[in-house]
DNA sequence: ATTACCAAGATTGGATCCAATATTCAATAT
DNA sequence: ATATTGAATATTGGATCCAATCTTGGTAAT
């Protein structure tokens, strides 16, 4: 026998599916800083049982996407300025270390891939697609590192401020800006120059955290709706 | 009335306590790569139902503690020499840049609650303290940065290498050679020299890491207890 | 009017029960 | 003897129910 079984249904729990669904809820901003996430409601809404539930906020609050309080319900969790700019700077250090060790390593085939992916991004203009094709791009450039434990805190990460992440690419400039620093960190990578390709990655990060930073201060207090 | 009710019982929930109590026993090596962990065993052995036991045990999950597998339960998860390698790589980075911010902020207090600990390190002698009296004396290095994402991921990351850390320390002059760095790196910090501590505390974690692979490598296979 | 208090409803935490899946092991076929 | 099958058991995932706590709204005392 030399077939491979393939589960059809049920391969992933009512826990995951409502984890993901919340999860990508509230890093689209679907969902607001502080909204309420009652249990009842969610498990009615997806036809289960609290059980399930209370499993993907438990995991949810573990990554630091929402408060949960005994007895009192959980809660989408907010960032102040001062801590998406410390999220900032932790990407920043990270995501240089990270691309540094993945350019010496990196195949044409995933050189190929994030210039695609730098396409994608130009070419869309659904802001609930950027966040997505970023990653994206982000993970070609530095999967090769091997660096998988890094990778996971990264893009657990960039989870907690990628709400924050698209209001600045709404801002003028913002897409422009980001695409001209994708299109440098690619090239940077593409002529092997590992420094220059972290240094440039830094840039990209710490740009983006004094944009949002200024529209944080400018929009002080407005609870804008992003 | 003024006084405010303090719950002396209860405060914490089952979960919590569960979770506490698994987390301990798996950092300190009482429980081993790859051990079964019963939902039902567990409840039973804390008079729960599994309810407070399943939470408990995603959320070690999401922390990297153990490993799941639907319908399949949950062991404490393994790491391979490569996996602390890369670990003890993220922590040096962090650590260091950590502490750097931490020195031209640091107050007289925690310099003296970490020469404190540092001599609580030196003059204890038994291993199952050693994590516990690590994590202080790095935590009174570190707090004054103000970098609270940091230092939760850093005590994240601490978390997954502890068991390791202790074999490090329990080699020839491993613990020797620890109080001498701690004393180094402390008084990096009195002098206020922030690179200098940096630099000391990246050396500091990639000894550690060298010492930890030499002893895993010599120890292949054996599956070493610690 | 303001504050303290208490009861009713809402909501979460935990217990118990049932369903779905995995594992074990004896029985059978080769 | 070895491999395969299938029933019995063990274990987890989810549903339902109960208990503990919070919240809200009204009432009474000052």
């Amino acid at each position: 026998m030399k077939l491979r079984a393939v589960d059809i249904g049920k391969t992933t729990s009512a826990a995951s599916i409502i984890f993901d669904s919340l999860r990508q809820a509230i890093i689209e901003g679907e969902l607001n800083d502080g909204d309420p996430l009652r249990q009842d409601e969610i498990a009615t809404l997806f036809n289960t049982s609290r059980i399930p539930v209370r499993e993907a906020l438990t995991r949810l609050e573990q990554q630091g996407l929402v408060e949960s309080r005994r007895y009192r319900g959980s809660v989408v969790a907010g960032l102040s300025a001062e801590e998406a700019a410390e999220i900032f700077d932790f990407r920043s250090l990270l995501e240089g270390e990270v691309i540094a060790a993945s350019v010496p390593k990196m195949t044409s085939a995933s050189l190929l891939e994030a210039r695609q992916h730098c396409q994608d991004f130009m070419d869309s203009d659904d802001p609930l697609e950027w966040g997505e094709l970023n990653r994206r791009l982000h993970y070609a450039l530095y999967r090769d590192s091997g660096l998988t434990y890094h990778l996971k805190v990264i893009d657990n990460a960039l989870d907690r401020v990628e709400r924050y992440l698209r209001a600045q690419l709404l801002m003028t400039d913002g897409l422009d800006l980001a695409n001209r620093e994708h299109l440098a960190i690619l090239s940077a990578c593409e002529s092997g120059d590992a420094a220059l390709a972290a240094e440039r990655t830094r840039q990209h990060i710490q740009g983006a955290k004094h944009t949002l930073i200024d529209f944080l201060e400018k929009n002080k207090g407005q609870q804008s709706r992003i």
